[in-house]
Parts: C-alpha cells; sequence; structure tokens
DNA sequence: GAGCACTGC
C-alpha cells in the first residue's frame, strides 16, 4: 500500500503564503513508496507525475477543508490521480462515492477508462461512468464516478443534497461553461447542509482566486455550540505545478512590447479586479535605467513576472527565475540592399538555431517549458536550421577596412566561412576609396587610411573627425560623433510629444540635428552636467552621460592620432563641411516638384524623407545629408544636415563627377 | 507627423 497522509499524522510541510493564503510546498513531500506487490510499471507511472509529489497535501487540504482549489495544467495528472489518491485515503468507504466531473463526454470516457486499467478494475464496477443515454456504473460497487457536470445537475433533480457522495472534484472549472457554472453555484448551496462533503476545484491559474473568494464562506459560519469537528470554510488552493517561475516572451521590437505589455497588464487586472498577480514588465536595449532594474528585481512573494522581450534576452541578458518561455517566432533581422545602400531591420522568421536559444532560458533553476507560437511542422519543415550569417546581410564598409588594417590585400580572393555578395564588397571598396581611405591599388592611405582604420567608429564617423582636425572643429566633430554613437539624447516619452517638440525648439538649428546636438551638448555643460536641466529639456541624462564617456574616449583616441583639439567658434559651415567630408555618400536632393516633402538619394535615386523626429521635418533644404536611413512605411532620413552642393564635389571630386553631379543645377 | 533587434571596437 501506497504510504499516504493520514488524519491525526504529522502535518505535511506546506508554506504558507500571507498573501491570500495560498499554499505551496517548498519540497515535494512524498518519501519512497512501495506497493505490497512491488513496482509494477503502472505504479512507476503514477509517480512519475507531476501531481505525486503533492498526494500528501491533497489528501491533507481535503480532510481540512471544505473547498479545495486545485491549480495545475493539463498533463500534471490531477484528473487522473485526484480521485484514485482519495480512494485509497477511504473517501469511498461505507458505500460513499467520489465523483468527479467533466464539461466534454469524451473526457469523461477517456479518464474513466485509463483510472480503471490503472486501477487493475474492469470498467463499470469500481471505476464507472455516467454521460447522458449511457450509465456505466454498479450501485453499491461504483467508489469512482466519472461525469459530465450536465449529467451531475440532473442528478440533483432526485438528490438535491447528492447525499451519495462524499468528495465532488469539478474539473475543468477555469472553461466556466454554463453548466460547470451552474454547478459550482449549487455545490455552494449544499455545502451549507452538508459539512461531510468536500469539494475540489480544479482550475486554471487565472481563476484560482475568483473561485478562492467565492467558495469563502467564513465571514458568514457562526459556530455552533460544542459541535464536531467540522472542516475550515476558507478555501486552499494548492496548485501541483509550482507556480513560482516567471515567463518570458519574446517580441519583435518596443512598438509591439509597449503594447503587448499594457494589454496584459490590463487583462490581468480585470481578472483579479484589485490585485494582480501578474508584474508585467517590458524589456529592450533602449529601456531607461530605471526600468531596466525591474526587470532584475526580485518577484514579489505569491507573484509571478512576465518580461516581454526583444532579441535582447535571447543573448545577451540572462534573466535568473525563468521557468516559462513564449516564443513569437520571429525577430527584428538587419538586412543591407547593396543596390540601394541601405540597410533594413526587417521583421523576420527566426531559425532553429535561436528557437532552441530562446526555449533554452526557461528552466536555468528548475525544468521549464516553452511554448512555440507555430506549428512543430513549420519547427520541422520550414524553419531553417541556421540564421544567414550577418556577413552576407550587412554594410561591409567596417569589415573591409578591419581586414586591410590586418595586412589582407586580396579581400575579393579572401576565403570567408560565409562569401558576402560580391555587390556588397564592391560597394564598401568603392566608398573607402572615394572618403580616401583606400587608395586604387585597394591600400590603406597614409596616413587618413591608417588612422580611420584605428578609431573604433564607423568609418564614415571616423572620416568626418580626421576632416574636421584639418578644418579647425575637432571639437565639434568630436561632440557630435559621441552623440551619434548614443541611441537618442532625446527621452523616449510617449504622449508628451507637444511638450517635447517645444522643448527640442529651444535648441533647434536652421543648419540641422548635428548643430542642433552642438546646442544641446552645449546647454548640457552650461547646467553643470545636471540631471534636473536635463528632466526639464526633454533629454535623456543617462545618455548624456555616456556622451562625456565616450567623448572622453575619443579625446584620448584623438591625442594618440596626433589630433590637436581645435573649436571652430559656432562657425556650423566648417562643422557641416566635416560631416559632408566623412557622408558625401547619404546626400539627397528635394525633389523639384514634390509637395510632400520627397529627397531621392544622388548615389542610386532611392526615395526618402525626413524623419519627424528632426529638425529640419518640414523645413526641406533642397540639399541634405543623412546619417542613417529608417525603414518603415517609407524610408526615413534620421539625423539630417542642410549642406551646399558644391561641399560633394570638394569632398569626393571622382564619386561626384560619376554621377554627373557637376551637370546639375545648383 | 513617426517610432529605433542585438553586439563589439
Amino acid at each position: 500500500m501506497t504510504q499516504f497522509w493520514k488524519p491525526g499524522s504529522e502535518k505535511p510541510r506546506l508554506v504558507d503564503d500571507e498573501e491570500g493564503g495560498i499554499l505551496f510546498f517548498s519540497t515535494p513531500t512524498s518519501s519512497s513508496s512501495s506497493s505490497r506487490f512491488g513496482y509494477s510499471s503502472i505504479d512507476k507511472q503514477r509517480q512519475g507525475l507531476p501531481v505525486y509529489k503533492y498526494r500528501n497535501g491533497i489528501l491533507y487540504l481535503v480532510e481540512n477543508h471544505a473547498t479545495t482549489i486545485i491549480v495545475g495544467e493539463t498533463g500534471s495528472g490531477k484528473t487522473t490521480q485526484i480521485p484514485q489518491y482519495l480512494n485509497e485515503a477511504g473517501w469511498a468507504e461505507g458505500g460513499r462515492v467520489i465523483a468527479c466531473t467533466q464539461p466534454r463526454r469524451l473526457a469523461v470516457q477517456a479518464v474513466a477508462s485509463r483510472v480503471a486499467e490503472e486501477m487493475g478494475v474492469k470498467l463499470g464496477e469500481e471505476v464507472g461512468y455516467i454521460i447522458r443515454f449511457e450509465d456505466l456504473t454498479k450501485p453499491g460497487v461504483t467508489k469512482i464516478k466519472f461525469l459530465t457536470d450536465g449529467v451531475l445537475l440532473r442528478e440533483m433533480m432526485d438528490d438535491p443534497l447528492l447525499t451519495n457522495y462524499s468528495v465532488i472534484m469539478v474539473d475543468e472549472a477555469h472553461e466556466r461553461s454554463l453548466a460547470t457554472d451552474i454547478l459550482l453555484g449549487l455545490l455552494k448551496k449544499i455545502q451549507r447542509r452538508r459539512p461531510d462533503l468536500r469539494l475540489i476545484i480544479s482550475s486554471a491559474t487565472i481563476e484560482a482566486r475568483t473561485m478562492s473568494s467565492f467558495f469563502d464562506t467564513s465571514g458568514r459560519m457562526h459556530k455552533k455550540a460544542g459541535d464536531e469537528i467540522e472542516p475550515k470554510k476558507e478555501p486552499a488552493i494548492l496548485s501541483v505545478e509550482e507556480p513560482i517561475g516567471d515567463i518570458l516572451v519574446f517580441l519583435t521590437g518596443q512598438d509591439d512590447i509597449d503594447s503587448a505589455v499594457q494589454l496584459l497588464t490590463e487583462e490581468a487586472q480585470n481578472l483579479k479586479k484589485n490585485s494582480s498577480g501578474l508584474v508585467v514588465l517590458p524589456l529592450y536595449s533602449g529601456l531607461s535605467r530605471g526600468d531596466q532594474d525591474l526587470i532584475f528585481a526580485p518577484t514579489p512573494r505569491g507573484k509571478r513576472k512576465v518580461i516581454v522581450s526583444t532579441n535582447i534576452a535571447e543573448t545577451s541578458l540572462t534573466l535568473e527565475g525563468i521557468v516559462y518561455v513564449v516564443d513569437s517566432g520571429f525577430s527584428k533581422q538587419r538586412f543591407y540592399n547593396p543596390i540601394s545602400d541601405i540597410e533594413n531591420l526587417v521583421v523576420a522568421p527566426i531559425s532553429k538555431a535561436s528557437a532552441r536559444q530562446r526555449a533554452g532560458r526557461a528552466g536555468r533553476v528548475r525544468s521549464g517549458k516553452c511554448y512555440r507560437l507555430y506549428t512543430e511542422e513549420y519547427f520541422v519543415k520550414e524553419m531553417p536550421a541556421e540564421g544567414i550569417p550577418e556577413m552576407q546581410r550587412s554594410n561591409l564598409v567596417s569589415c573591409v577596412i578591419q581586414l586591410k588594417a590586418l595586412g589582407i590585400d586580396n579581400i575579393l580572393g579572401f576565403d570567408w566561412p560565409a562569401s558576402p555578395p560580391p555587390e556588397a564588397m564592391v560597394r564598401a571598396l568603392e566608398v573607402l576609396y572615394s572618403l580616401g581611405i583606400l587608395d586604387e591599388d585597394a591600400k590603406l592611405t597614409s596616413p587618413i587610411g591608417f588612422q580611420v582604420a584605428e578609431i573604433p567608429l564607423d568609418p564614415m564617423i571616423s572620416k568626418m573627425i580626421m576632416s574636421g582636425s584639418l578644418l579647425g572643429c575637432s571639437e565639434e566633430v568630436i561632440t557630435v560623433a559621441a552623440i551619434l554613437s548614443v541611441q537618442s539624447i532625446w527621452v523616449a516619452v510617449r504622449g508628451v510629444q507637444k511638450e517635447m517638440d517645444e522643448a527640442k525648439l529651444r535648441f533647434a538649428a536652421a543648419e540641422g540635428d548635428h548643430v542642433t546636438f552642438l546646442n544641446v551638448y552645449k546647454g548640457f555643460l552650461q547646467s553643470g552636467k545636471s540631471s534636473q536641466w536635463c528632466y526639464k529639456n526633454f533629454i535623456n541624462y543617462h545618455a548624456m552621460k555616456k556622451v562625456l564617456e565616450i567623448r572622453e574616449q575619443l579625446k584620448r583616441i584623438a591625442h594618440r592620432l596626433g589630433i590637436a583639439l581645435k573649436s571652430c567658434e559656432g562657425d556650423t559651415q566648417v562643422l557641416r563641411k566635416a560631416v559632408t567630408a566623412g557622408f558625401f555618400a547619404n546626400a539627397c536632393r528635394l525633389e523639384a516638384f514634390s509637395q510632400a516633402g520627397m529627397y531621392k538619394t544622388i548615389r542610386s535615386s532611392q526615395e526618402v524623407y525626413i524623419h519627424p523626429s528632426s529638425v529640419l521635418f518640414r523645413v526641406n533644404p533642397k540639399w541634405v545629408i543623412f546619417h542613417s536611413i529608417v525603414s518603415t512605411d517609407r524610408q526615413y532620413m534620421r539625423n539630417v544636415i542642410a549642406i551646399d552642393p558644391s561641399w560633394l564635389t570638394e569632398a569626393a571630386p571622382q564619386f561626384y563627377q560619376q554621377q554627373g553631379l557637376n551637370k546639375v543645377a545648383y
């Protein structure tokens, strides 16, 4: 006989949760058990089920509470095991019957035959079932009875107090079907008249507290004097899957994540009225420091963290305590089109390798689960084994210059693990040649080429710095380079757009965003690097601190390269020429008859627009240079500066003579 | 009037 808790024996180990009276087990309570007939394979199987660890606990709670709410998911074995535990503990002695209701007929039949099989009895004898038009039970013999909740309702017409039953387990109560809800309401009434009756409500996590407060009649009951021992009126909640364990959800980007967080929070609050058991948090790189700290804060007791994240949690960041992962199957990936020279961030399906990595984020502390929002067939047949190597979807300018600096001359013949598209390679060589970083033999030029290779920045930025030093504005270009290296110096809050735009106007320069950045930087220094000042002006203080750090590093590098720090003292034309020297390849001209502010790139006639976050939005100067493109429904230029087209031929004569720019009327 | 996966140097 397997060992189980008996009334009067020592209380099993339970952990009391002060927030809501939920009882959880700290450790599995079962000790090794043996069968009188030795181990049978069915015994072993039964003991392997998650619910088995809670066997003693369940029996203890059912003994002592009028209502026990069991939280657990499909597969925990609660439906097949709990009725057997009750039977083993003697709840079916003296002609009493253990009932277990199901919302569906098929489930009733399937579970009944399974339990009969496990108990080694003929279906319809000790274990039986009733569905409409089919009664497979034997009065006086049947101890465990499975039935649909509708059938149990019918039985109440003949026996309103359901006197034959000692325990009624209402399974799948979270589905809240019509019949289940009627049944729950009636069972609550019966409980008042039948203190000997025990209810077990099996429910999903989300409904457990609702169920608990529904069945909690402890406030209304008066203790009768000298009365026999009655079970506690407040329901016990027991989870057969340890619910402590956070959830990590992989989505693609900030937008999706913010709306998902909002939806989940609202949903959780609707379900729980006053207090939600979920703490829903976003996670992406652009998050402020304070919000990031929340991710790592320990989960409050009785709560569960839901972290909705980008790919940042796939590899870069490890979160302890994640037990469940939800994988959307998508991520944002960079793609580069060498023809248009535009890099795009595109939502694309992930690879099997990524899917496995994501799944592996669950269960670092104990076994976990991953829910993939795509079919197994898709995973097996269609999902690529590995992603496309970054080499084949990137702009290669930095890559080429690095190899050159390492003395690899024959780049086109280089033996790559994954060869990049030749067009991308040609593009990169062309740009580096125009920048004066490579010579006709594709060797690094001296000193510019070698110097640029030494600066740990995009070669176009590095070239801007080098030119700035020649033009006498090294102070300014270093500041601009530092600011362009952080994601954004403006705070990322929605809903205060108007105030933010007004704040931006205080710094806005007609020449464009780069000059505006210098104004912000100046204001920040004048404020004494004040966080208050940043707050007032919608400037991201942490970003500005980062700018200061990067700027210090760049100053050290400049010193090493022999660049003297010199300011152009507000001569913005000099600064803009330096920007042009690095970014001439990103020059655009306003389409003459365009009403909508449409520009075309000089290099490949791509249709582009000034991003609404730019100070030049709606200003639409005839000639501009952009720092980068973001592609959404349109190609938007971010960080834009107005230029004089003559600077282009000045900065890169070969490049623009080929493009026929000198024939264009200014 | 729109919205920035990630990393490294």
